[in-house]
RNA sequence: GGCGGUGUAGCUCAGCUGGUCAGAGCAGCGGAAUCAUAAUCCGCGUGUCGUAGGUUCGAGUCCUACCACCGCUACCA
């Protein structure tokens, strides 16, 4: 029986820029997407946009367009860059499409029937930017923490739902599953958030024309959050020729940046539970990106463009140091320069240099054909390989995407003094060392197929490269079998090209 | 204010339940080698493990207080 794995993005909200972290987090959702086709299980991976709501609708009044001619226009960012950073989604959702706007309903409307909503008159400072209420206590001179701009008195009649009636079957959900919510800290953070009291919730938006219909009461439309929510479980029924909600759901991880925590713990859960929906497994909660230790902004003008990025280093280098450079889950400081020492310390020089050396060597000393194993076998390298390759693995299943890396690293490291130690170009000298040469090519060979079938889910397209400059099938990426020791295919013709990886001039 | 976290080599950080735990990578210095993108490999760190106490035969590793920074949350007066 094959494993089913949904793993899911945030959809991004359509209006903005697309940045760095939002390229962040489908690089890391689509790591874990690759890891597990990889190990042979049935993924859907899931990202798209968020495209109702009160910016995207002035937006769309400004540019004389209606709001569906605006946000057909602005979503093509955001599945270009999905497209550059090169990740595998299975669909692109967006909350326009018509079939997500009845699925929304329907579960509303559930939710209605069952009596989890209510009418309610609510009177406070409005945000028009955020669609949210603030105390007064939460404005900063009366103006928007967020936005800076002033927030109305607003008095309106809205539908509210019982969130407060699911925090006990909330910190219950967290009690028993320890795993709901990673890292820990995340996790303990979300519990106190609930422990500390909830109060039930505005889902519905009277002064709002640019959204869902409330299906009962017209007048109103959804709570783009609530909206927004319920795409991971909307996209299931339409994305394939049949509803794939049965395969898929509950979601194996939704991925999400620490800034949405609370809507995915807290209100998320607690609409599941009201619909008699099962929970997702796993929330993964990681930090941010900083520049010079800051939050990057727009005003500060200390952002990383994600596009220029990928344009100058490729997707693959870009992927690589997000995921190296900064511990996942964790804040931190990421920059040019950091990128420049990553590239050409880590891939340059310990990686492609390694692919350059050993396809080389295997040219000059070896005739130019993938090695046979020969004679006795005994090789700390393929100990060591198989070590990585367990600690990696294990890694990745905790969703430690830098500790992963790490261990690669190990491998990478060994097989450049594995042939300084060795010295294939002395062995080739001693007529009476061949079948010692062959023995050293192969393991060459073989050390790093493995790290190419490590590397797969992080850098697809140099994972391939190296494998098809080794003389194997491209495809052949299985984790089960295909990473065992001996998997090499012999006998093929390994390819000396160009860097994998040329070197980065700075000036 | 409450709760939680962090503070370890110049830099980024590992160090789980106390006894080679004083480490890794990068940067720097010296050397070897030449298959390779002058790429690699080897050697070199006397760091008050935030501060001050305490528990213990023994503490980055536990306890207390304090300092700094961060996150969530609250708001009495």
């Amino acid at each position: 029986m094959t494993n089913h794995f949904y793993i899911t993005t945030p959809i991004y909200y359509v209006n903005d820029v697309p940045h760095i972290g939002n390229a962040y987090t489908t690089i890391a959702a689509d790591i874990l997407a690759r890891y597990h086709r990889q190990l042979g299980d049935d993924v859907f991976f899931l990202t798209g946009t968020d495209e109702h709501g009160n910016p995207a609708a002035r937006a769309a009044e400004r540019r004389g367009l209606s709001p569906l001619e605006h946000v057909n226009e602005m979503v093509k960012r955001f599945q270009e860059l999905a497209r550059r950073v090169n990740a595998s989604n299975d669909f692109f959702i967006r909350t326009t499409d018509p079939e997500h706007e009845r699925s929304v309903q329907k579960f509303l409307g559930k939710l209605y029937d069952r009596g989890d909503i209510y009418l309610k008159s609510y009177r406070g400072l409005y945000c028009p930017a955020c669609e949210a209420f603030y105390a007064p206590k939460d404005l900063l001179e009366g103006k928007c923490p967020d936005h800076g701009t002033v927030c109305d008195e607003v008095e309106e009649e809205n539908y509210f739902f019982r969130l407060s009636a699911y925090q006990s079957k909330l910190i219950e959900h967290f009690d028993k599953h320890p795993e709901f919510v990673k890292p820990q800290s995340r996790f303990n953070e979300a519990r106190s958030f609930i422990t500390g009291g909830l109060e039930d919730i505005s889902i519905s938006r009277a002064t709002l024309k640019w959204g869902i219909p409330i299906p009962w009461d017209e007048s109103q439309v959804v709570y783009v959050w609530v909206d927004a929510l319920l795409n991971y479980l909307s996209a299931l029924e339409y994305a394939g020729d049949h509803d794939l909600t049965p395969e898929f759901w509950p979601a194996s991880y939704h991925m999400m940046a620490k800034d949405i925590l609370k809507f995915h713990a807290v209100i998320w859960p607690a609409l599941l539970m009201a619909a008699g929906n099962k929970l997702p497994e796993h929330l993964f909660v990681h930090g941010y990106l900083l520049m010079g230790g800051q939050k990057m902004s727009k005003t500060r003008g200390n952002v990383l463009d994600p596009f220029d990025i990928i344009n100058r280093y490729g997707a693959d280098a870009f992927r690589f140091y997000c995921f190296r450079e900064v511990t996942f889950g964790q804040d931190g400081v990421v920059s040019i320069e950091g990128l420049d020492a990553r590239y050409n310390t880590e891939l340059a020089n310990d990686l492609g240099n390694l692919v350059s050396r050993t396809t080389a060597m295997i040219e000059k000393f070896g005739g130019g054909l993938v090695p046979a194993a020969t004679g006795s076998s005994e090789s700390d390298i393929a100990s060591l390989a198989g070590f990585v390759t367990t600690d990696a693995t294990a890694a990745m299943s905790r969703v430690d995407l830098t500790g992963a890396l790490e261990k690669i690293w190990v491998l990478v490291r060994r097989l450049n003094k594995y042939i300084e130690d060795e010295a294939p170009w002395k062995l080739a000298k001693d007529k009476t060392a061949a079948n010692r040469l062959e023995l050293v090519l192969y393991n060459l060979a073989e050390g790093l197929r493995i790290c190419a079938l490590l590397l797969q889910s992080f850098m697809p397209e140099t994972s391939a490269e190296i494998l098809r400059r080794l003389g194997q099938a491209t495809k052949a990426g299985g984790l089960r079998q295909g990473i065992l020791w001996g998997g090499l295919k012999t006998g093929g013709r390994v390819i000396a090209g160009e860097p994998l990886f040329p070197k980065i001039e700075r000036s």
